[in-house]
DNA sequence: TAGGTGCTCAGGGGAATCCCCGATTGAGGT
DNA sequence: ACCTCAATCGGGGATTCCCCTGAGCACCTA
């Protein structure tokens, strides 16, 4: 028995076009141009793969795979989109899909990763890898706050070794100053960004994930 | 100029065997069979990419990562383990590597590897992929530490009260306990944990999302 | 030239933290 | 009955943290 595939895409030329490319090798179950027929239609028919465009009206690929998750867990999803930014890769992941390839994949390449998802593989673009990972390892900064930007380079550098636990102490030898210019940076900082102590200063970079 | 490549592993006759096989293609800069050559030893010769054991006596992969990543952010790993278990996976990418296979690996496919690591993509032998996928997505609640396992009901109250970065006075109301109980609580955490003040315990608990 | 800002450092004081010593109570196991 | 351990509390001391005032130096701008 082949791949039960599903198809969702708010451009119904191009799901048209990717219907015809893989009705060969799989089994085409169903298609849905919008997020509430997409999840309906996965509901009824529970095919193996899920082919989901990410920008969609209502909430895009990202509600699709949430809706489904719930109450299909064992349902793949590969996510297909125009854009390649690390916030789309990151949102998809995070709900759930187990693949994200872009628009520029060619019908054989889609049609391997549709076999990968399927047999409980991975499957990204080349350079979106690196997202997934960058998230994974918190090496993003994610947004730029507002609120750092008051800050001197110096008062950041505090804070950074602050907020991974040294002592002032230990953050003085580190940066090559005394102890008391560590005080009076975290000070600032503390004033500034209207904290009461270091315990707190710590907590607010880690929800900044900044360490 | 070849990519420079470091090879880390404690077995010195699998360490000679990869290195003749990509000496070819790569420029090999330096090897070393124990965690602490090779921080320094990766500090030294500061290899585009580095080739890195996971299961190796002082702490494995990690440590050397984590070891190194603070200082050379630039330089990539690329881990090498017989082991394919979720938790050796996840530890390495948490570390901050960028790809993981295992040791079943053929000399091209190491060989290519590489060169995608370079390029900064992230490469996993297939079956992997999903491990990380599933740990990003929150699908596994991680692994149950067990390291938190050592501490009593109460001491896991007071830790989690710290690690939000509440002052012992605070802890104390919060919990109608007296100021010295607290006291008491965190210095028997601090002890079973191995850290030695507050700060690094908030460290602690903010990497395992205890919070 | 004058003013503003960032980075550096110091003294002093009060609060908080951390560790050492000790203690009592109660629950659970031998 | 005895022992162990979790949980509770205390004294005292060394250290760290946080704030305050004050100050010198470098740089940039008006």
């Amino acid at each position: 028995m082949s791949t039960k595939v599903f198809l969702v895409d708010d451009h119904r030329l191009f799901l048209a076009g990717v219907r015809s490319e893989l009705a060969d090798e799989f089994s085409i179950v169903g298609t849905a141009h919008d997020v509430d027929a997409a999840i309906d239609g996965i509901r009824n028919f529970k095919p193996d793969v899920v082919l989901i465009d990410v920008h969609m009206p209502d909430g895009g690929g990202v509600a699709v795979v949430e809706g489904v998750a719930e109450t299909n867990p064992d349902i793949k999803f590969l996510a297909l989109s125009v854009s390649d930014s690390a916030e789309d890769v990151i949102a998809m992941i995070r709900a759930g899909a187990r693949g994200y390839v872009t628009k520029t994949i060619g019908p054989e390449e889609l049609a391997d990763a549709i076999r990968r998802i399927h047999a409980g593989d991975a499957v990204f673009s080349p350079r979106l890898a690196g997202f997934v990972l960058d998230a994974f390892a918190g090496a993003i900064p994610s947004t730029e706050d507002p609120e750092m930007d008051q800050l001197t380079v110096r008062e950041k550098d505090v804070l950074r070794l602050i907020a991974r636990g040294f002592a002032y102490k230990q953050v003085a030898r580190k940066l090559n100053i005394s102890i008391k210019t560590v005080e009076t940076h975290v000070s600032s900082v503390l004033r500034k960004l209207q904290l009461s102590n270091r315990h707190e200063l710590a907590r607010w970079a880690s929800k900044r994930r900044i360490v």
